[in-house]
DNA sequence: GTTGACATACTACCATGGTAGTGTGTAGAA
DNA sequence: TTCTACACACTACCATGGTAGTATGTCAAC
């Protein structure tokens, strides 16, 4: 019944919202929720986002109920959001007290990088020699691309083709479960990036790195493939600690 | 662990809940929780042990008003229970139908072992030539006990003291969220383990593979050490590819 | 016997009210 | 000034009611 797209806030089809907010607008920092989709993947997706980015702060409090008020929704999604945020890292979440961003704990980032590193050197290691036509051809064209985004200055791009190239790694190996915790605790890490300074070169080390493990993956030479990824890998945690020095305000303990 | 100390249900010191439920007891599987402790994590462990157990077999349905009156809870703790379980694969949720005991996928198990393999493979590479004292003598502590629980044929306390010693692994080498991981996608194998048949000489071979690796990680011998999990958890995996011909019942596709 | 419409009985999902537990500010005593 | 008692404001947590969506059984039409 009335498959409606777009404006959705202009016409109250069937919606017994009472919604008794005519209060005033306390400055909304997140949109409402598009409430025909399921809403507590919405509100994770976005809380995920903000935390990433560095739009929520560590230590920032995430209050169900004042980000049920903002968004639009009841505590219920929120609190669902909230929990899969904390068993991933992202929160902490403590008792009748509060929910908190997590602070990046140093430790926390260095195991996460110890995991990553098993888990893609094994990945790129099994993969080598058995990518498909396909795959090389997709692969190639996103190295291309991050060549232009290099090129172009196109930091937040580059980032995006980075973790295209890096899942497609997994998948092609046939090891989607793997990237899902690859991606995971690579969370920790992304906090970090997302504002590494604009060091003159670094984009160019990453991306000859890339091709690097690509090169090695499609000549079939796991252990050289293996050993790159190890060395690209080790790249990224490099800039994680230097920012923990540049910026100990982001970090905790 | 399981040292149940049962008798705490005897005092309702402060239990005003309406608990209007005089109903025929419904022969309940479940017995109530504890109410005065968070109440979504013992849901949550109540049936992932029940998972793992095979008590709920694969493709068994999971009905989030079902098992509150079972438990004896609203219906609330139980769903964040199930979303939990779902998120790692022991569940799945299918919206507006139902919940239901996952199938044991044999592709999902196998990728668990390459997770796994990664992980505890780099796990003790890292811990070779740098266990202390007391974690060198805990640990053969462990397998001495082991090698009575074999000798006893016991199989349970052999799986238990078979946890305790890996798991003792990645902290000793200060990775304690690797060991989550490992727990995590251990979960699938282990429901097939649970059922593994009495093959004689099992445990035996078991036993003497953590020895060997617990002799390479005192003695230093990274390599060794990782050489040996390797076939170590291969051999874990040769049970369970033996079991999903034995018992095709409970795999899916 | 087959097919399709429709009522019914489920389900997961979201909204909302209530409660115990925790931090904080404040008033009074030392 | 320093401490303690206590009211208050906040939190996460759980209970419960309501709704849209899905499966299934029933019955009419073919």
């Amino acid at each position: 019944m009335a498959t409606k797209i777009s404006g959705e806030p202009s016409s109250p089809t069937n919606a017994p919202k009472p919604r008794a907010e005519g209060q005033r607008g306390p400055a909304r920092a997140l949109e409402p929720v598009n409430n025909r989709m399921p809403i507590s993947p919405q509100i994770y997706e976005r809380l995920r986002r903000a935390i990433t980015t560095l739009t929520m702060l560590p230590s920032e409090a995430l209050s169900e109920q004042d980000l049920a008020k903002q968004l639009g929704v009841s505590r219920t999604p929120v609190r669902e959001a909230l929990i899969r945020l904390a068993d991933e890292g992202l929160i902490d979440i403590l008792p009748q007290r509060g929910s908190f961003v997590a602070p990046i704990r140093l430790s926390d980032v260095e195991e996460a990088q110890f995991i990553r590193e098993a888990l893609e050197v094994s990945v790129v290691q099994k993969l080598a020699g058995h990518g498909s036509q396909e795959f090389l051809a997709t692969a190639r064209a996103n190295l291309a691309r991050q060549a232009k985004a290099v090129a172009e200055g196109d930091r937040e791009l580059f980032l995006e083709l980075d973790e295209a190239f890096h899942r497609s790694l997994s998948e092609e190996a046939g090891l989607p479960k793997s990237w899902r915790v690859i991606q995971v605790v690579k969370l920790q890490m992304d906090r970090v990036r997302y504002l590494s300074l604009p060091e003159p070169g670094h984009l160019e080390t990453l991306l000859a790195q890339h091709v690097a493990i690509f090169e090695a993956v499609e000549a079939g030479e796991a252990k050289q493939a293996g050993a790159r990824m190890t060395a690209h890998l080790r790249e990224v945690l490099r800039t994680v600690q230097r920012l923990s020095v540049a910026r100990p305000d982001l970090f905790g303990r």
